[in-house]
DNA sequence: TGTAGAGTATCCCCTTAGAGGAGAGTCAAG
DNA sequence: CTTGACTCTCCTCTAAGGGGATACTCTACA
């Protein structure tokens, strides 16, 4: 019989941790002295608590040890913990490939985030533009066309409010673009307004604050941050006016956001 | 201005998280109606919302945020963060490899737990002996001689006493044999029993129960399992007798630990 | 037998980054 | 004026113990 403090000593426990054990009930002294409170413990329960100790150095949680000790079976508890790590291993392989790409870069002027967009009704119309300064006078037009078409439509709240280029490369002229709102209902559509229901995305967003001619670097750098760190591209990039003339007068106040839908 | 449920979605952080930032005083709404406390921001706080919503996707803590908004330079602190993921996946992988190695076992009798065992003073004596047989006989006499030899010695407490094979290999007779036992200071030698001070070191530890017959396997186990999970062996195994025929009578309940001296 | 020092007991607070909820106050629409 | 949605502050909770305060117990020594 002997008492906590050898017992830590010969088990490499803390006496803190043994008594935490013994309120876990995973790990109970042989004998409480009822009188003094002491704890006694005997050599052959260092069996148990080197097993204790294993699987706590192997990563699993108290209750999965608890699960263990009532008998479970340790091959099915041991197999989860392998996914589970494995799983961890992988985020973490993403996030060094994430920290490693940042520090690449000299500006560090982009922070690149994920965001899940959850299912959204959207109206959406597509044209094709000879400039891109014309963008800021057609889509108002599509507003109010949509408005026109269906009195008494609501955008969604907050609003949800993007622009898709469709051409695969860059181009000066002939642009074709779609842009999209978010509304609370469906509605009756015409040859250039329809309705539909973008499924639930992840995406990669980066904020460009400045004038739009700027914004072709914040292109560049999502696109390469997602091929440089193992992102699937699943569609063209949103790209989403938050600040812009409509409120804010100084060019360099303006705030886009760009969305890179992706997989994975 | 928009309130905080709004500027939520529009950042894609919670409420919760928003209010939390503002105590820790990373993300401070441009104003704070002083009669309700209504808090109110401004779209373009959405930029510095995103940048610290991507350094928390990138693992950093809040206190490492702190710092990065206090000016710090961040190149420094993402370099210290990677640093310390790249640790923290390599422990993975070594977490990783052991599961997978306790899976492949059948019985899972045996728990390998690592420990340091700190600087030790240990008087040490060699021998050769014809069988295992004399271990039991050879120790005490050994301990009578140093303590004949040093009257008023005392043992380390709580014990540590254990033997080295030194033979490379298993053999039933001439068997050469190291005992050490941890002792308070140092004494007098002769030409059996030396004082050392046996290094700081890391072991893998098991524990086998039942007679000395048996102990092949758990040596067996534990050889095996370090040079499964990349340990380097760094001296010979350490048989510490903890419970055996001096203090209990059915060979079954007899405790023996085996620690593996490994490096990393 | 008294005492000093070491060991042990219980109890409380602390750690992360918010989540969940209670109770009360505020705002905007009908 | 009411009602429902929003917001406020404050409290507790998380995992696995660590640190410390205060009180009790044990052992050795004078």
């Amino acid at each position: 019989m002997i008492k906590i403090g050898e017992f830590s000593k010969l088990a490499h426990l803390t006496v803190k941790a043994l008594r935490f054990y013994e309120k876990q009930g995973i790990l109970m002294p042989a004998v409480t002295d009822p009188l003094t409170g002491y704890r006694f413990y005997e050599t052959g329960q260092l069996l148990n608590a080197a097993k204790i100790k294993s699987f706590r150095q192997l990563g699993l949680t108290i209750d999965e040890i608890k699960v263990i000790c009532s008998g479970a079976d340790e091959r099915e508890i041991l197999s989860a913990k392998l996914a589970g790590l494995c799983r961890e291993r992988d985020r973490m392989d993403a996030l060094i490939s994430s920290i490693y790409h940042i520090l690449e870069d000299k500006e560090m002027k982009y922070h690149v985030t994920e965001k899940i967009i959850p299912e959204t009704l959207v109206y959406t119309a597509e044209t094709v533009l000879n400039s891109y300064k014309d963008i800021m006078q057609w889509i108002p037009s599509v507003g109010r066309e949509c408005l026109a078409l269906n009195p008494g439509i609501k955008c969604a709240e907050p609003p949800y409010e993007f622009c898709e280029y469709l051409d695969g490369e860059y181009r000066e002229t002939g642009i074709r673009i779609r842009h999209n709102e978010a509304v609370t209902a469906t509605g009756k559509e015409n040859e250039h307004i329809h309705f539909c229901t973008l499924p639930r995305t992840k995406v990669l967003s980066i904020f460009h604050r400045g004038p739009y001619e700027d914004i072709g670097q914040a292109y560049a750098y999502i696109m390469n941050y997602a091929r440089e760190n193992g992102y699937q591209i699943a569609g063209p990039a949103r790209e989403c006016y938050i600040d812009g003339i409509w409120n804010k007068e100084d060019p360099s106040d303006w705030l886009t956001e760009i969305q890179l839908p992706v997989t994975q």
